[in-house]
DNA sequence: CTAGGGTTAG
């Protein structure tokens, strides 16, 4: 029954069975374990070779647990299987466990292969010293180095080389051991060299490999792509007929990151149609592609056909597809797309939450964004960025600086992503003296030359006020983008150099960049500060004759704007009738704004109505048609506008003012309640009216004073908070101290009347900030250069 | 029993 013929024949019956479980697949596992029941339940007991193969599978499906249960009933276990468990231990991160079980390996049974497979354990887990100091100690204990020991040492050599120097030493070493005509280790040699960034080496190696395979080629096409020579990389690839799959998904992703977009859709397209086989990897660069060339339509189509074509049962799409799939949607605003495919992944990573998080910052969807960054189970350097300058660019500028202070402590350094955000909150909020810090700090960390940060800087330097820094670091830049120009452009608009901006956006032409739909709002902006109507309009005119940008209705707005303020009301309403789709609240709001400062009240009463239709809750078009009454000096217009909006129980939005002097704080906080405060304010305010009136100024202001004086002036009182403020802080001042003011919404019409007229009165230089800029009130001059 | 190339987030 049991006669040593039967029992050979039941091993080669299971030891063709597990034979089965190759190549592994997700199944193996559960296969090698049926057969391996089957054996203990028959009483078959698997030892030498079939023994080994159990333990292989088991390692290579990550069930250490198990291939460490059959090892350890080993007596006395033979070289193979400690070499799978090395291996195995290694490959699962546990670098220490193999290390030990490689010591515990007696020298008499040791071989190449043994050490081989310990070298690549550190070669695995990116220890490229451990790799070689193991390979020196290997020729110390005279075993002799083969094909494999040379490729991984080498592998390991391309984690940790920096000279050119080592890679030559090497390559000497490879030759005079006789290995240098196998192809696999001159392709690793390849790598080496190209890793260190010697490309122009690795290519003359390459060229002398006589039987160069797939991998050469490969090797050689990524190592032009990782040393960003692209078109080099393209050569190579269409001078050779072989189907270089792994080298055109690396070609694609590099194109992507160069940002190439039609040329990665070129080889996407051709890799189609030559029949090279599409995988994971190139439809995650393609979806990728898609997604920052802004082509939604071909992204889904991608989807759709990978949904077609490679629909796997289990685990649906890879990882990586499923984080660019993510990415796609949310940047083609579908961010509950987006979220339904993060849902359904099997598997998350950082990648896949980062992907998700940004999502909802850029839909200014920060509560849930908020949560998600809460929710997430780890965090990186990207994770803070995508925080942080999502926090500063939707006006959350404390948040924005809270949180990158937390992320230095938490132990990440910001990279220039995160200081452009800090600095952008900085922007915000008026904070020069932490704006110049973190300038500081990016130079101490040689990361100023960076784009996005300079870009950052000027609209920084800017907003504070400080016009000539942005100026210098524009000039000084290493490089600038449009969005340089943009900002610089933006800058000296806001100061009210306007003629300059206009020069600027010449030069801009001049060097070859062109402009897009940003420049012109900057450009009609900084036309409408300066009151150039004409110059305005040539450049409205213009934008689609010669650059072939649609006016959007943000540049109606701004158009609108320069000509209300300019009091061409005619033309306005030309404009307006003109445009090619309703106006909607932004143009009514502007042309309201034009009417209030004209005292033009019978086409500011249309507006308004066409505002207040509109926009019925919105507490700035009651509060502008009521400024628009107090300035043509209908009162109790005033006051009705202001009743319409209490009886429609819309609040005033509740803002708050602060006012620094001295170091020392004052805030106003402003809503329909009256601040204690003031009354002290309008104490001293009714002792600076004769002050005013004897220096015979009749400003537009009037009306603030007179809101005072009226039966009103509680309510008005609160609206004007930042002239109160100024008055507040003046007040107390010591004479010649300089006062700044900030504000957190839109400086208007009357407040910038009111500073104009105090620093006059006063003699003293007043710094106001609001959302949008910076003024700097001297002897009624203001630097923004806004004209009322 | 051991090795080598490509993927995703601002």
């Amino acid at each position: 029954m049991t006669s040593p013929e039967f029992i050979r024949a039941v091993a080669n019956r299971y030891a063709s069975q597990l034979q089965l479980c190759y190549p592994l697949t997700s199944a193996s596992f559960s296969l090698a374990k049926t057969i391996h029941s089957h054996m203990v339940t028959s009483g078959f007991h698997p030892a030498g070779h079939i023994r080994n193969r159990l333990i292989d599978v088991y390692s290579k499906s990550s069930r250490i647990v198990y291939a460490r249960h059959l090892f350890d009933k080993i007596h006395e276990p033979d070289i193979v299987s400690r070499t799978t468990l090395v291996s195995a231990y290694s490959s699962s991160g546990d670098i220490k466990t193999a290390r030990k079980m490689f010591e515990e390996t007696p020298f008499s049974i040791r071989d190449t292969v043994f050490y081989n497979a310990m070298i690549t354990g550190y070669s695995r887990n990116e220890d490229g010293h451990a790799c070689i100091e193991l390979f020196r100690r290997m020729l110390r204990e005279d075993f002799r180095p083969d094909d494999f020991t040379f490729t991984t040492v080498l592998g390991g050599l391309a984690l940790v080389v920096n000279r050119g120097m080592q890679c030559k030493q090497f390559h000497c070493v490879v030759l005079k051991s006789g290995a240098g005509f196998v192809t696999s280790v001159l392709n690793a040699l390849v790598s080496v060299y190209v890793n260190c960034g010697s490309v122009f080496e690795a290519r003359k190696l390459f060229d002398e490999i006589k039987e160069k395979d797939e991998l050469s080629w490969t090797t050689m096409v990524t190592g032009y792509v990782k040393n960003d020579e692209l078109d080099a990389a393209r050569e190579l690839v269409d001078g050779t007929s072989e189907k270089l799959g792994v080298a055109w998904n690396a070609m694609i992703s590099g194109y992507v990151h160069r940002g190439r977009y039609e040329e990665a859709l070129d080889m996407f397209r051709k890799m189609y149609f030559m029949g090279i086989k599409m995988d994971e990897f190139a439809y995650t660069s393609i979806i990728s592609c898609c997604a920052h060339a802004a082509l939604f339509r071909l992204g889904k189509q991608v989807h759709c056909y990978v949904l077609r074509t490679e629909a796997k049962p289990t685990p649906g799409f890879s990882l990586p597809v499923n984080n660019a799939l993510v990415t796609l949607y949310w940047k083609c605003d579908k961010v509950d797309w987006a979220r339904r495919i993060f849902d359904n992944m099997p598997v998350k990573d950082l990648v896949s939450w980062n992907a998700i998080l940004s999502g909802y910052v850029n839909a200014g969807r920060f509560d849930e964004g908020r949560l998600f960054f809460r929710k997430m189970p780890e965090r990186n350097r990207l994770t803070w960025t995508v925080m942080i300058s999502g926090l500063a660019q939707n006006g959350f500028g404390e948040e924005g600086l809270k949180l990158f202070n937390q992320m230095k402590s938490e132990g990440f350094q910001p990279c220039d992503y995160a200081f452009a955000g800090a600095i952008t909150s900085c922007a915000m909020l008026g904070a020069l003296e932490t704006g110049r810090q973190l300038h500081a700090q990016l130079v101490r960390l040689g990361l100023d030359s960076s784009l996005s940060a300079g870009n950052a800087l000027i609209t920084m330097y800017a907003r504070c006020g400080v016009v000539e820094a942005a100026n210098v670091l524009f000039l000084t830049m290493p490089c600038v983008d449009s969005v340089s120009w943009n900002a610089m452009i933006a800058a000296l608009g806001q100061h009210g150099h306007g003629i300059q901006a206009l020069e600027l956006f010449e030069q801009m032409l001049g060097a070859g960049i062109s402009p897009d739909r940003i420049t012109f709002l900057t450009i009609l902006s900084a036309c409408s500060h300066a009151g150039l109507v004409k110059e305005g309009q040539y450049y409205f005119n213009s934008m689609h004759r010669l650059y072939g940008i649609t006016p959007g209705e943000d540049h109606y707005v701004r158009l609108v704007d320069l000509l209300c303020r300019a009091g061409k009301f005619l033309e306005a309403k030309d404009v307006i009738s003109s445009m090619p789709f309703e106006p909607g609240a932004a143009v009514w709001e502007a042309l309201l704004a034009g009417c209030r400062t004209h005292g033009n009240v019978d086409l500011g009463t249309q507006a308004a109505e066409r505002l207040i239709e509109l926009m019925p809750q919105h507490d700035g078009s009651y509060v502008l048609l009521s400024n628009m009454y107090a300035t043509a000096g209908r009162w109790n217009d005033a006051a009705n506008a202001r009743k319409l909006m209490r009886d429609r129980g819309v609040r005033k939005e509740p803002g708050c003012s602060w006012v620094e002097v001295e170091n020392k704080v004052h805030v106003f906080l402003v809503d329909d309640t009256v601040h204690p405060e003031v009354q002290a304010i309008y104490n001293y305010l009714n002792k600076l009216v004769p002050e005013m009136r004897r220096l015979g100024y009749v400003p537009d202001t009037k009306f603030v004073l007179q809101d005072i004086e009226s039966d009103h002036k509680e309510r008005v009182l609160s609206a004007h908070s930042e002239k109160l403020a100024v008055a507040f802080a003046l007040l107390k001042l010591p004479s010649g101290a300089t006062v700044r003011v900030f504000k957190n919404l839109r400086i208007c019409g009357d407040c910038h009347n009111a500073f104009k007229f105090m620093s006059k009165v006063v003699g003293r230089e007043i710094i106001v900030r609001d959302a949008k800029r910076f003024h700097h009130f001297r002897d009624c001059e203001c630097s923004c250069g806004d004209y009322w």
